[in-house]
DNA sequence: CCAAAAGTGTTTGCGCTACACCCATGC
DNA sequence: GCATGGGTGTAGCGCAAACACTTTTGG
């Protein structure tokens, strides 16, 4: 059966990642330059768009990759755009995806990957003129990591080893833009039975050593805030 | 500029909504019968395909008007579903959408339209083989329907001339499938500055009149259960 | 022994829960 | 005046917020 009615043809879709992490106290995001057209020259979210064989999931994971160097990032789909001028080629439905991920590993990457230019901006620090809708792609996604950050374990991709609880209260601190006392903290986390003790210890310079520790896998249906 | 590459070609949209209503002690929602291939003579949510040059939610909105008859409905995006073989014509992502009607209005529509057989099926009797993936949107709409009655003003399309907080009280224990004390919903309910008194009072058979309320216009960030 | 950050308990107040009686209306 | 459902107040409990000192380590 051939699809006949013009309306129903020349659709596309964009998978497009925001890939965040917190460093320094400051969240940052991943932004690559695009080196052909549209937007030749233009910072922009990695991203591109699907192919009819694939899962979202998969398209959103094979461009952050094709685009990047990163693998192993795990996504999550979070949002759509849908205006009608997004491209000028033909109609693109944007499909946003979401990722975390340790700012040692974007440095890395950034480095080693030589195919195309890619930085990390801070999210108070971002190039005026992003390609496309990204600009407002990212501040959705700063708004779905907001709500990921309470109700899953998502930050586990930012501390591969676990985490202290100072650390963990400081992500909180920088990405929630909020103070929490640290005694209330302590307790809430480790009173909700979302996290466990690695066994492990971490040293910063010169004191006290803090225990290392990691979401459990499942803590669906309880905030943290 | 001509996309050349085939896999970037033949995927289209489909835009399904599944519209909820609660009646008499029970969740339900509108479904069709469909009169042409695929899925010929099976039931399935109103829904259809986005046209290149329309937004998704004025596709949704079109579609629903054309298989039921029902406008001026809100709708709301809620979901994606891009399984590959979804549709057997050719690749299509499926977008749903999340709507809520007074059963009145539902009745009367499903009588007046006389172009596609629909109906309204209880939650818990829907017809055991649905086209497409429509089962599966069904069971994920419904639980962001669940989210939405706690989180938004979405219950007033439920009560267009206001409800009395019983009235209300029944359609969160029906839908959440949970009771509360009765003194303690008015309580909550009146002190968290969400609904407002419309200064009208409805009478059932003879007993005590109640006073008719609606939601406010802005209840973002409060949470009533 | 000093600096720096980790770790720990108690008190207070507020919001949620549990619970029983009076009120307005139609018939 | 009675049946039906609407409307109201209070006491106890658990969770969250406020708050300051001790411990461990490296230098």
């Amino acid at each position: 059966m051939e699809i006949k009615n013009k309306l129903y043809k020349n659709i596309g879709i964009h998978v497009i990642s925001t890939l965040f992490t917190v460093d320094n106290g400051e969240v940052k995001i991943l932004l690559i330059r695009r080196s052909n057209n549209p937007y030749n020259g233009y910072w922009a979210l990695p991203g591109g768009a699907l192919y009819n064989n694939e899962l979202l999931l998969d398209g959103a994971v094979r461009e952050l990759r094709e685009k990047t160097g990163l693998s192993n990032i795990s996504l999550e789909q979070i949002g759509i755009f849908d205006r009608l001028d997004r491209s000028n080629l033909m109609r693109m439905i944007g499909i946003s995806f979401l990722g975390v991920i340790d700012i040692e590993r974007l440095k890395l990457e950034r480095i080693t990957n030589k195919t195309i230019d890619a930085d990390y901006f801070s999210i108070n620090n971002i190039p005026e003129e992003l390609a496309y809708d990204h600009r407002e792609i990212i501040d959705d996604s700063l708004n779905k990591l907001k709500d990921k950050i309470v109700n899953s374990n998502i930050l586990n991709n930012l501390f591969p080893d676990g985490f202290t609880l100072p650390e963990l209260q400081d992500t909180y601190e920088t990405v929630l833009n909020k103070k929490f006392d640290r005694r209330n903290f302590r307790k809430k986390l480790l009173g909700m039975d979302i996290i466990y003790d690695t066994n492990k210890s971490k040293r910063f310079k010169g004191n006290k050593p803090a225990k290392l520790y990691k979401f459990k896998d499942e803590i669906d249906n309880k905030n943290v805030f």
